[in-house]
DNA sequence: TCCGCTTATAACCGGTTTGTAACCGCCGGA
DNA sequence: TCCGGCGGTTACAAACCGGTTATAAGCGGA
């Protein structure tokens, strides 16, 4: 599932980000109209996250470019007081809003409920970045064009959650809260496990892994070209 | 600037480390109380941030172990029903409350706060400055154009206070503080061996280093240019 | 029930990182 | 001039980290 946020604030853009990543969507991020625009042509995300208030009020525009040629779920970022640009931006075809300030649980939550007024809840989303295909639903991965491969539970999450940070270095703590729900500090362990089982499965040299590495120190990060 | 978030909620420990963290502090985190107060020692972090329910109400018990051997900034958090909590938090030595749930940047906002009125205000801290930038995530620094340099992870935390003070004379104490947390003060030997080690990754010529200099009876200092 | 797959735990290895000690040269004060 | 402190350097040991292998424990389906 793929959204495309889009924020002037960079740091609200960020965190919006995190949390979406967090929750193991696949996320795809503009600063203002025109790149936001450029991005969902590139992009074509599941779900916008679109706030108004941007240089130019270009929020509207954005909708309006959005809504000329899809009908993807919109959200809107408004501030609390300018109930007028709310109706403007519900006419313009918006289907929710969220005044500013919210929490990231809050937006989660939102977004979750309009991908499932939109039908588009859990309908086969393969979550995919560059080479690397994930199918949530199947419990499979693709790598490049090869054959899909089974993962158990486990190893779907952890590549959730590398695939939603593709390219990134995800730090070990980070995974072990997302897949275990953390536990004591000892589970070093299983994490190096898990990693080494996934690679015996994804990586052609298992040895020499390609997609999933090492930072060392750091943590693990997914590279997808 | 350290900050130590205390919060058993995984999710919402991770969504504000990642917000402090953003904002150029740097993070220390814990899951519950007995390892709250474990790293508060080991950490000597110079503000706290405490979700007073956790297993055990012990938020109450960290903010009191804590109050017994500083007077560092607590903010505590709270969900929004529980006055009786909140006073009994404030009578216990804290200095703020947010309630649940909060925006990232009303957080931000009411550290600031704090730090101000603790007056130990820092001018904001940025991971990058001039020729030096610093990838936390990645564990690495690129110094003006050239190649990322991996770093160890008590190399990072030494490049991060530095930079944070940028151009400034750091103390040889606060820095031993800050990397290892509290020990014997005769382990200068740690730090020397630590800069030495750092100046031969970072330096062209680690024998005249142009950014990481020696304050002779002070400290050491980033110069950025 | 047993079988097979998945997950947890432990032990070992080699490489890296960190801690500890000793030595050097410099400088300032006795 | 000698001495002691300080910072830099070299050397080595201890601890840790990530990859690997092996084995046990849990669990779901035949």
């Amino acid at each position: 599932m793929k959204v495309l946020a889009v924020d002037d604030d960079r740091d609200l853009l960020e965190l919006i980000g995190f949390a979406l990543a967090q929750a193991g969507f696949l996320v795809v991020k503009a600063a203002d109209g025109p790149s936001a625009v450029r991005v969902f042509d590139a992009e074509a995300p599941d779900l916008v996250v679109l706030d108004i208030n941007m240089p130019g009020a270009s929020g509207f525009q954005v909708c309006e470019a959005i809504r000329a040629r899809s009908s993807v779920p919109v959200m809107m970022l408004t501030v609390r007081s300018e109930e007028e640009d709310l109706v403007k931006a519900l006419e313009l075809g918006a289907d929710d809003y969220l005044t500013k300030p919210f929490s990231p649980k809050t937006l989660l939550a939102r977004i979750r409920a309009l991908l499932r007024r939109a039908g588009m809840e859990s309908s086969a989303p393969p979550l995919a970045s560059g080479r690397v295909a994930l199918d949530v639903e199947e419990h499979t991965v693709r790598i490049g064009g090869g054959e899909p491969v089974r993962l158990t539970k486990l190893e779907l999450r952890l590549l959730q959650m590398l695939l939603s940070n593709a390219g990134r270095t995800v730090s070990s703590d980070r995974l072990l809260v997302h897949i275990w729900g953390h536990r004591n500090s000892g589970d070093r362990q299983l994490l190096k496990q898990l990693v080494h089982r996934l690679r015996q499965k994804i990586e052609v040299d298992p040895a020499l892994p390609r997609h999933l590495q090492t930072a060392a120190g750091a943590g693990y990060k997914l590279v997808v070209e």
